[in-house]
DNA sequence: GCCATTTTTGTAAACGTTTACATTAGCACA
DNA sequence: TGTGCTAATGTAAACGTTTACAAAAATGGC
């Protein structure tokens, strides 16, 4: 019952120290007194064996406390039943739902999930090449930006070595060799500044995120582009970079509100900027929505309780979750589908609190 | 530059649909006429090599895109150079500032981190058994409540196999086999309470998490036993389960709200069932903390944004982290310590805006 | 009890590395 | 040119599985 098993093949230098191996398929073998291939196919196909040896192997099995090595099966197997998600940051609301669509289907088909963090850095392509090739997964999904800048040894080299879809980011064009699945950025950001200019807004700044990050690049080019076809100018200073991060916005919404022309609405780029820039808006002491209005985006699931409750771009996270795995499942059984195609999931504006008309 | 080869020993089947193989360290020995031994050399002890073979073993790398198999290395080795962090749920904020303490001392020291999650289910000892016994890591994390009832498995068997150190999560009694780290949560839930006493309630109610998690019962009982030392009595009702989340937290305020002895302050077990309480006071019509005070547990980075900025208290998530994975590694590189030793770090109250003296 | 068939089991190779040990090459020095 | 020593390389076993194939055992029909 211990797992562990005392060494018998041992070298005279640690005939003393007797080393304590993990208990392998050959210790139930010889303790149920059948070869190794019938310990197996008891495992992994226990029709194929007489009831009788299966309950001898099974008794081994227990006695021993035997447990196959994984490593050893997905080596041999080449096939390790794991999914690699790759995202920013444990500790982002926003992948809650998207991790629970990925589980569901995931785990629906036999594999589990592992993930990795990059802690905001975007990745590059190597880094992503060298986990491609590495073989711990069968597939990665990537929830992380990835760098558009590199070496291109990855469209190059991995691209075809290891399945890859993309969620929620957008897909850059230089990697079109990748799947992705993701809403519209640009027209959820368009539709977001048309409700702000619609509500009569037409000072309207914009948090954006870090500059690299294709994501925050295309909402804010859907701000950009709503302005436009209204007619309105965004004065130097009207886009600010909030990282992201609440400090971030914070930083962002105390610029903003000491800008020579005020904005009388400020879009955030994300949920947890609104956040900070709310906050931020009541600490100089005007009010949300009556003084400034606020719009973030993806819905995370504190926006409904902020005061006032945040209007918002919902993203179906779960959804995304759902398609990703399902592609990359796809990929991963059917081979690499000849062309990249790009899956567009429905945003949706959900109307709170946060915005109201500008004060005069 | 491919990184795959055609595969050169094909059965008779296979002839036509040529199948492709990833390049291996035979490849590349081939290519540069060396055994795969001085292939394998030149790429973990280089100096061992002389100069022109080496050249000549690295263009055949380049020119192959050979990269190693993780899987067969971490096999044959003996040893993946992975940590395994298994925690309840991506998407928590509190997990933001542990993974950084653990990942920054884990990089260090030459570990790649990746993350499990028990979507809220507790653990139960035969899960955590079988990713022990995996081997796919070299020793495993746990930040996430792991169940105290269970077979005894897991302290029987795979407690030695597998180094496990337990971070935030109090350690149960019966698993004193693990070693753990984490703030003294009785005293801190004392601590709260005592601040909320010392304000002038006496009416307090506490929201706790799910029934099974030791954290809520430690904090719980923390509660309970400053009520007491204080005198007060604890109304029936008044403490609520709010099972960790929003919603929970909302139904177990609507019902404190309408208590014929409606409490005065709520004590809620996390910060994000505070946002939640916080919500459905001032949906009451209440204000906080004016009506109704409120206090948190963990202080995550939206707390001090909330309006009005949460009192909480404050765990050292970093720190956590930290300390947890230096036990880890001890016991990874030292073997398993004879006895497993709590490790108790300091917790702290920061007093914000969300407590008031109770209204007369 | 024997043959043909089917079911069950065993043997051994393979997966891609690392590494102990054996062998060979290189070099300095007589 | 040979000797001795060190440095460089090669050979082959091992890690724990799975699995094609071979062998043996069970089964059924006569």
């Amino acid at each position: 019952m211990t797992g562990w098993i005392m060494d018998r093949n041992l070298s005279k230098i640690d005939i003393k120290q007797k080393t304590l191996r993990q208990v392998s398929i050959k210790d139930v073998a010889r303790i149920a007194g059948v070869s190794i291939a019938t310990v197996s196919r008891c495992i992994n196909e226990p029709e194929r064996v007489r009831k009788i040896t299966r309950s001898r192997v099974q008794d081994a099995i227990e006695q021993t406390g035997y447990s196959p090595n994984t490593l050893a099966q997905s080596f041999r197997r080449g096939k390790t039943h794991v999914i690699m998600v790759v995202l920013p940051s444990v500790g982002d609301p926003f992948f809650t739902g998207v991790m629970s669509g990925i589980r569901s289907v995931a785990s629906s088909h036999g594999y589990s999930l592992l993930i990795n963090e990059t802690q905001f850095n975007t990745m590059t392509e190597d880094e992503i090449g060298s986990m491609v090739v590495s073989r711990l997964a069968d597939g990665i999904v990537l929830l992380a930006s990835l760098s558009p800048f590199g070496t291109g040894v990855l469209s190059a080299r991995s691209q075809r070595a290891l399945p890859i879809v993309i969620g929620c980011e957008t897909v850059s064009p230089e990697l079109t060799g990748f799947p992705g699945v993701h809403i519209d950025n640009v027209a959820a950001a368009q539709e977001a500044t048309n409700y702000l200019l619609s509500c009569g807004h037409t000072r309207i700044a914009f948090i954006s995120g870090q500059e690299q990050s294709l994501l925050t690049r295309d909402r804010e080019e859907g701000f950009r582009l709503a302005m436009r076809k209204a007619g309105h100018r965004i004065k130097d200073g009207w886009i600010a970079c909030g990282d992201m991060t609440i400090d971030g916005a914070i930083r962002a919404t105390q610029a903003l509100l000491e800008h020579p022309h005020r904005p009388t609405a400020i879009f955030c780029a994300n949920d947890e900027m609104a956040m900070g820039c709310i906050h931020e808006i009541k600490v100089a002491g005007l009010r949300v929505p009556k003084d400034v209005s606020v719009i973030g985006f993806d819905d995370v699931r504190y926006a409904a309780v902020l005061d006032p409750p945040l209007t918002t771009i919902s993203q179906p996270a779960e959804k995304i979750g759902e398609r990703v795995m399902y592609r990359l499942l796809r990929e991963i059984e059917e081979g690499r589908s000849r062309r990249a195609e790009l899956e567009i999931v429905p945003h949706e504006l959900v109307v709170r609190q946060s915005v109201a008309a500008p004060g005069r």
